[in-house]
DNA sequence: GTGAAAGCGCTAACAC
DNA sequence: GTGTTAGCGCTTTCAC
């Protein structure tokens, strides 16, 4: 594993191919000011020596390096996993490389720090341009072209987002046209800006339907397990518990899952549960769950052409893209008449 | 989006603070010969004007960044994505950053070319060493460590490799013991090294069973559903067909119960199946396939503290780690007495 | 059409 | 303990 061989530099072609490295460059950069033959024999000793230029050096002198990094902060979490499915996706076929950056040292997502520093390091040169997920601040230094995918809370920069209101609309509908008239709400993490999204559609439908607004039925949550168990515990608890419950995420909705069960309710007859959000592994864990859908790797790949429209100049359409929810209908509820 | 603000560097830090670029640069990698007080009035200006070192400029520079990579082919692809899954959690809490890297530009997976080239781009300086997924060439240019996962041909690099022949054992002697003397295989891409061992054992097995090795009974295939489909026609067609098949991955092993279908067949009923490896979606599509399982995931984990131990010097108990299969039985084998 | 040379942001001698 | 300076591999004027 020694490093035996030494790297190959522009020069060792240069030197093999008998011109100087600016032409060598030029060739490598497919300028039309070099002759033919120029060209193919500096192609051939490239080819011969296995030569391909650093990343690190062309990056440092030119403002183009055809790569574009999307920075994650864990990597091993399901919704990242497969927003890097989509924009893994989204990047073949492109001309573009890729570089997915996530960081060992970092120990919690909320401290905006991390997501400054390690895009400052990569937009320093590396790559022409990056994705954000999930960014958890608005001050986001931009020396180069950025998206940001499901922000955390609102900033100014092009966006890709789902549907939240929408899709919590389309679920309390659902709901309200099986007949619940008493809903119950277990809210997000009420400092992002899905879970706000998300109790909004909540109330909007309740008011279209003109049903009332029962502060005693929203709980307030954190998008875990234990959140939905809890705020479920508190709802059935109620003199006049609801016949339904909306959770803004999977995993609340797994909590509520529990907690009906624990209190010896049985899904659906006695108790309709929806959830937000199917991702792996809680969306196999739970395959009975209506759900309402986030095309995540969907978005990955409206993400990316996104700031490949950056990269490139030209103009967006929107700065922000709303990928539709949909509303995914299994056997967690049911009709009361 | 323009390129607002300027990239801050160690000179704007130097100049701030009053001090020279060196000091600064002795700052930023702890050195221990900077006077306590230069130490923090420097840290404080880096701390203000948000600073942080550029990659490239460091990396031309020295010889350690801190950054690891993996290099990927496919990062949609499920087995890819997995092994991401893995390297992204065995980061986590390490000093290292990561780096996932892919290209758009490559058409096919199989020619040895995009290893080596992007392997030399990254090697080249950003990262530390690297972990390659699923090389198709024995020969990569290694200037820096170099680990490598699931090799599909046998190379001198350290590697991590699931038990291939052994879980092939264990999936045939587990046919042989509910009673099977007849049992199908449906191989792999001949030229890989996984689908050789699984071939192999499956022989094994057979010998040790002192069963004769009917090569009517063997298939070849190339993971594909389309090859299982064909194979398994094929061996149901024999005059005598076995009674169980076993799949050298689950595609093909999906590609032969939809066989067993169409020929009337029911499964577990009149015939057997089982599968290898067990990667989403395929998993969750066939839910009853008892298979072979690989813990993908976890192989990423263990390449990636083979390589913090290869760029740390440390030294490797063994070039090869195998990391164990597990057979999980489901509904899709049933005894035959 | 091609080469020489400056310099991107940084680190590592080597001075002082 | 701190500053000066020579390059790392490359692109890009500017000469010729």
């Amino acid at each position: 594993m020694r490093r035996a061989r030494k790297t190959i530099t522009i020069r060792d072609v240069a030197k093999a191919a008998n011109v100087s490295v600016s032409t060598v460059s030029r060739v490598l950069n497919d300028k039309d000011d070099v002759s033919a033959e120029t060209y193919d024999k500096v192609q051939r000793v490239i080819a011969k020596l296995g030569y391909s230029s650093s990343l690190a050096a062309t990056s440092m002198r030119s403002r183009r390096t055809n790569v574009f990094s999307v920075l994650i902060f864990d990597l091993g979490d399901p919704f990242s996993l497969e927003l890097v499915m989509g924009v893994g996706r989204a990047v073949r076929g492109t001309e573009y490389d890729l570089i997915v950056y996530s960081s060992g040292r970092t120990a919690s997502s909320t401290e905006p720090e991390w997501e400054r520093r390690h895009l400052s390091r990569l937009a320093s040169g590396i790559t022409d341009g990056t994705i954000v997920v999930t960014p958890t601040t608005a001050d986001l230094p931009s020396a180069a072209p950025l998206v940001v995918v499901d922000p955390h809370v609102d900033n100014s920069f092009p966006a890709v987002i789902a549907t939240n209101r929408k899709g919590a609309i389309a679920a309390t509908e659902y709901l309200i046209g099986l007949g619940h008239r008493r809903i119950g709400f277990i809210g997000g993490r009420a400092e992002l800006l899905s879970a706000n999204q998300r109790q909004q559609g909540y109330q909007e439908a309740l008011q279209r339907a003109n049903l009332p607004l029962d502060l005693d039925l929203i709980q307030s949550g954190d998008y875990t397990q234990k959140a939905g168990f809890q705020g479920a515990q508190a709802l059935l608890r109620l003199p006049d518990p609801p016949t339904a419950i909306f959770a803004a995420n999977d995993g609340s909705a797994f909590g509520v899952m529990r907690a009906a069960q624990d209190a010896g309710l049985s899904i659906p007859d006695d108790l309709s549960v929806i959830g937000f959000d199917n991702i792996p592994p809680a969306a196999h864990s739970i395959p009975t769950l209506t759900t309402v859908e986030q095309p995540i790797s969907e978005m990955g790949y409206v993400a990316t052409h996104m700031l490949i429209k950056l990269i490139q100049g030209e103009p967006l359409g929107s700065r922000l893209d709303h990928v539709p929810t949909r509303l995914i209908v299994r056997e967690s509820c049911r009709s009361i008449k």
